[in-house]
DNA sequence: TATGAATGAGGATTCATTCAT
DNA sequence: AATGAATGAATCCTCATTCAT
């Protein structure tokens, strides 16, 4: 029979990134302002200062946590073999990573230009890189390669520009891997044609 | 009998827009200040206010000025028979658009939040689904409508993603095209093929 | 018979260096907040920031406006034989220099700390160790070498523990700089009379 | 049979005057936070508050532990005969003094402007004042009366400003005591001839 | 066609301090 | 004897914008 306690517990650090995953998401990372993240919490922006150094480790913090299985998947995929399998599994795997963090995946793709400039652009440049890097294959056609990077990209692509149209999201979502799976596929499949 | 004249004439406004454009794609709208413009063109921060009502103008300006062949494609598309041939060809003078004017368009993928809030977000947004309904058929199978679209955002995608990969920037402005009309080809044969 | 301006006219950037010495002066450089010194002149904080870059750099342009007379000094200093008349007109006009921009002074001498951390420290340290390498001989006793020393540092001293006592102020200087070049003459009849 | 304690003992309150005084030393009252200085002890900034009052607090401390010294010998003082002996063995313990708590005595010689607005500002010019008293006569001449006021600065001044000359720290100490006391005894030397 | 001078609103950040535990 | 969490007030500074000249 424990009354509700007036102060918010320990969660403050958690909530802080939450609300502020959603502020830079819906308006952008630099119309965010702290005062508007700490209204919202109902704290002082001095609070914030207290679980965090600076605006930008807001943002480092959220990236670290949600950006974990975009590095496992990276660390799984230098194990397996090259093939189109592989490939195919990296895209479905990477489909889960995206709709798991969609609204962190959403503020990165909306934010570019003023990501490039934080600690975490590079980092995530880096990240797409290596990605792109495990399923192109610098001997295949040019017209293979930019397949291979558009099965990537379109699923960036994809998971906003489909927000728009009518129909259930699973389905949706698996339409837009098997798009990004036949690129792939179809860049193999040349290749192997014709050599 | 004129001398030369020292300094620039009439030609302030087109350098504003010009150099406008250049600093919001490389450092993003919200981190160029009026103050960086004005130096960067030896003038005063006041001079820009003589030619442009607000900082969100001159790229109102600018937007105008580029977003036209887009505009024109979609007048011309309006007239044209809902054809794949006509889809192709679609995709073809797209391509000319975006690359006929690379650094606004790279400047409204990179500030996508930012641009949002501003008055050319709705403006572009609208012409971007405009596009995007011009290819894409409602009765298609999800997977293929999922098809058209990515054939659209595979090209914004790849003018940037491939930015970093060697190869005749031609080559790969052809292979990117060739791959967008593919997806769109493959979209109708598959829903010719498969009633 | 023109109406008495209702806005200042061109004499602000002065003003802002004139109050700011003075409440650099009475309160030290840190307690003093651009605030308090915009409210003193009747203008916003902002408008500091038009006629200088930061704070810091109000103090800069005070400091090379106030600290020219012992630039020249030094430079007129290097031109002469260091013989003992050379040393007793240096404090002369270095007499002259304190007391023509005592405030300043007097900011430099109480704010050593702060002042340590600006960029105008070091440019002031070494102008008093320049001054110092043209009292002080290397060759001299110990004790000689601190008369030289203390030559320097009492007029320093003189100007302000001297604040409190009563007695005509031209005629308190006069005594400080009696002092001083006492110190100076004491050095070297020592050194001669002693080899 | 106690276990060597794992963390420091009672000794706390000490360590923070220590740290403290060390870092308002280093870099100024005012720039230096309880912030720095708790991180410096491996404690929170709220362990200071359980030790003491406020940041002002602490230098009181600090100075009420190491000003002691200099009001033993203001005591004795008034115990002696105003003779030349006197002043010199004034001079003499008062060197002792300052070079006992070398780190306290810069402080606040660099940090003038500061501590004139805190409470141990005024307690500490009353104290110089009080020194000051004992060495000058209000009846000699002017000259000589700065002259007994230089032989107490010089000492500061003399403290520091030979920091950076080369020599044996004590020959220094011993070179800044017996010019102060040079000076006192001009003073007298020079009433005693000139009635 | 521009500038010089200024403003008002707001930004991120830091600080000394408090208090329940 | 000390901490974790938080606050309120202040800081410096930047920005888009205005307007008389």
């Amino acid at each position: 029979m424990m009354a509700t306690p007036q102060v918010r517990r320990g969660d403050t650090r958690q909530r802080i990134q939450e609300v502020a995953l959603e502020l830079f998401a819906e308006q952008g990372y630099e119309k965010t302002s702290l005062r508007e993240i700490a209204e919202h919490l109902d704290v002082t922006k001095a609070a914030l200062y207290y679980h965090f150094k600076t605006k930008e480790d807001i943002l480092i913090s959220v990236a670290k946590d949600l950006a974990g299985p975009v590095d496992d998947l990276i660390a799984w995929a230098a194990t397996q073999p090259r093939t189109l399998a592989t490939k195919r599994e990296i895209l479905r795997r990477y489909s889960d990573a995206l709709w798991g963090a969609a609204n962190f995946f959403r503020f990165m793709q909306e934010n570019q230009a003023t990501v490039r400039e934080l600690s975490i652009g590079e980092t995530f440049k880096s990240k797409i890189a290596a990605l792109n890097g495990l399923l192109r294959e610098p001997g295949f056609s040019m017209t293979d390669q930019v397949r291979c990077t558009a099965a990537l990209f379109s699923m960036h692509a994809g998971m906003f520009a489909m927000q728009n149209i009518e129909g259930d999201p699973e389905e949706k979502r698996a339409a837009i891997l098997e798009v990004a799976q036949g690129l792939i596929t179809e860049a193999h499949r040349d290749q192997t044609e014709t050599p």
